[in-house]
DNA sequence: CACGTGACAACTC
DNA sequence: AGAGTTGCCACGT
């Protein structure tokens, strides 16, 4: 490791976090009005999988993090076994100006977000991922 | 569009 | 210290 990285490590509040705790950092920098699925989130984390995505939220108990950013890669929000949530993440993502089309799904196109800046990415070492839906 | 299949950290005894 | 339980998915066919 490069002195340079080394100093970037020592810097890196997430350094030597639980898997889960990165998870909830890359859904911190979702900005509002945007979403992100969890299969984009593990590919920023880079050693996780969707669904690891989807357990770390489910054990979130914590204000703070933009949780109703998340959705499943059908653009929509996934039901959980509590049932009620599934409400109020569609209430906060409408008031932050999401858009939903006829069938409650999003459409990436328009909501999708493209991920962490660059410079986030290399201070944490994630990586960078193709947005969902994205026209290239 | 509706299936079936793949794969895992954190928490609690 | 270690086994058991718990949890808001993506993709290919």
């Amino acid at each position: 490791m490069s002195p340079e990285a080394q100093e970037t490590a020592k810097n890196d509040p997430l350094c030597g976090a639980s898997v889960y705790e990165r998870i909830y950092a890359i859904i911190c920098q979702i900005p509002p009005g945007w979403v992100a699925t969890y299969g984009q989130i593990a590919g920023i984390e880079g050693h996780c999988t969707p669904r690891m995505v989807g357990y770390a939220l489910a054990a979130l108990n914590a204000e703070g993090v933009p949780w109703q950013r998340v959705i499943n890669s059908a653009g929509r929000v996934s039901e959980r076994s509590g049932g009620g949530g599934t409400a109020t993440q569609r209430l906060r993502l409408m008031e932050e100006g999401v858009q939903f089309s006829r069938g409650g799904r999003i459409d990436f196109e328009s909501y999708g977000w493209s991920g962490p800046d660059w410079e986030w990415i290399r201070m944490h070492g994630m990586y960078a991922v193709p947005a969902p839906g994205q026209r290239g």
